[in-house]
RNA sequence: GGAGGGGUGCCCGAGUGGUUAAAGGGAGCAGACUGUAAAUCUGCCGGCGAUGCCUACAAAGGUUCAAAUCCUUUCCCCUCCA
């Protein structure tokens, strides 16, 4: 058959893994994929309402491209339903109901944006309103009735709600149980997901053995920590390297990161092996060693990876030239600025630097002033009480990373 | 159905009639130092061509010279009892 030596499969999918349940049965059911000569069915559940992904998303994401790799299948499944009712997670907020056609148009970007990582030829994508909408009341309390309030509240989420005499609605504990059901529905034999998914992953485990299915094999990933180290890498707290990002927008995000983070970025964004992962373990323990080469590395694989070579290189000159060497960077965003709005061709300095659109308003421009922050071609400004005479070509920047280019018009 | 508690800026959280654009902390931004790292120090952190004006403490009204603070109604949340 087309499978690889059953340990060294186990070593390949067990990297950067932060969870196993459990790796002995993991193993019988390689054994068991082996000699039947099926792949396994591996699951990965999405919602829908955020086809935007970024690095934190790749962790898991490439995992599920060594299970393709290794022959066996990929499921993506697509929360449409869910996505329809609308998360509840957000409690007083509004609840973003997507339409059909929202969900829809949602997978399919979620395709493009996974081919970046996954083989989209061998993935398959499905919707969980398929089997979902099918069930009538009868099935839905058939299926509730599996499971307990007092194993819900086991929830982390749930207790801590309840016991702060936070709201939970009853809906809710549905979520983890239509998850659940989707692994009986495709009859998943392992599914990923973030430490965070824990409860759920578990879920499904015990709906299986309910509905008379063998147990899933659950694989937690930890949760990529974001540019600031610290909180998950989120879109909402701005944190996020997204594989959309520009080469040298990428590259300087990663320059970005914490020292301490440089290891974990390696293991779980990059293939580098594991001895090279312990060769510069050592180097970073190093008191004369300086980290910000390994992340120039680091930065590079990141950005040839959803990039490609060339751009890496550029990125990391671009990078040199501008942060090390203080030059200007190649593209500037250029705001147009018309004629008319000048007073003899001269512009309150506060509205020039506002209407680069770099700041959200004329206090704020006023205070980036004030605070030394605003350079326009090379000259510093710290006074408001100024205007200046506008040219084509002018070059404003505010603090370190903000630049913008004037154009008249 | 009944009784009680509560809703403050991006988040947490003080404030119960004026001195409050609202203590304190976190996040964020900027300056210094650097390696666009960390740590540290400093400043900023609603809007407005501004020593003033406007908008803000769940929403709408009202009392008052003056309200986040008092009253009324509405909305939302929680706890306990049934």
């Amino acid at each position: 058959m087309f499978f690889m030596e059953i340990n060294e499969q186990l070593k390949i999918l067990k990297r950067g893994v932060s969870d196993l349940i459990s790796e002995e049965e993991l193993k019988e059911k390689l054994v068991a994929a082996e000699k039947e000569g099926r792949p396994l069915k591996v699951k990965l559940g999405l919602d829908p309402s955020a086809p935007d992904i970024h690095l934190g998303h790749t962790v898991v994401l490439r995992k599920l491209k060594q299970f393709q790799d290794l022959g066996h299948e990929v499921y993506l499944i697509i929360g449409d339903f869910t996505g329809m009712i609308g998360d509840p997670t957000g409690k007083s907020e509004t609840r973003n109901q997507l339409t059909k056609e929202e969900v829809l148009e949602n997978a399919r970007t979620y395709e493009e944006q996974f081919s970046k990582v996954l083989d989209p030829d061998k993935t398959n994508v499905v919707f969980n309103g398929d089997w979902l909408n099918e069930m009538d009341f009868a099935d839905v309390l058939e299926l509730s009735a599996h499971y307990t309030v007092a194993r819900m509240l086991e929830r982390d989420d749930f207790s801590k709600r309840y016991n702060s005499g936070k709201p939970i609605g009853i809906h809710e504990f549905f979520y983890p149980l239509m998850q659940g059901y989707d692994s009986v529905a495709i009859e998943a034999d392992v599914e990923l997901g973030g430490t965070d998914q824990r409860f759920n992953l578990l879920v499904g485990r015990k709906l299986q053995q309910e509905y008379g299915q063998e147990a899933q094999v659950v694989l937690m990933m930890p949760l990529l920590e974001g540019l600031d180290g610290v909180n998950k890498m989120s879109k909402s707290l701005d944190n996020y390297i997204g594989v959309y990002d520009q080469p040298a927008d990428m590259f300087g995000k990663v320059m970005s990161i914490p020292d301490d983070m440089i290891l974990r970025y390696f293991e779980l964004l990059t293939d580098v092996s594991i001895k090279r992962l312990e060769e510069m373990k050592e180097k970073l323990s190093r008191d004369d060693f300086n980290p910000m080469e390994l992340k120039k590395e680091l930065a590079h694989e990141i950005v040839s990876e959803y990039h490609n070579d060339e751009a890496a290189v550029k990125a990391r000159q671009e990078f040199e030239s501008v942060f090390s060497k203080g030059n200007l960077p190649e593209d500037i965003p250029v705001i147009e600025i018309a004629e008319s709005d000048l007073e003899a061709g001269e512009l309150w300095i506060v509205k020039l630097v506002a209407a680069t659109g770099l700041v959200d308003s004329n206090s704020q421009a006023r205070r980036m002033i004030k605070q030394g922050a605003v350079t326009i071609n090379d000259e510093k400004y710290e006074k408001i009480n100024l205007d200046i005479k506008v040219e084509d070509e002018m070059i404003i920047q505010i603090g370190k990373r903000r630049f913008a280019k004037i154009k008249l018009v």
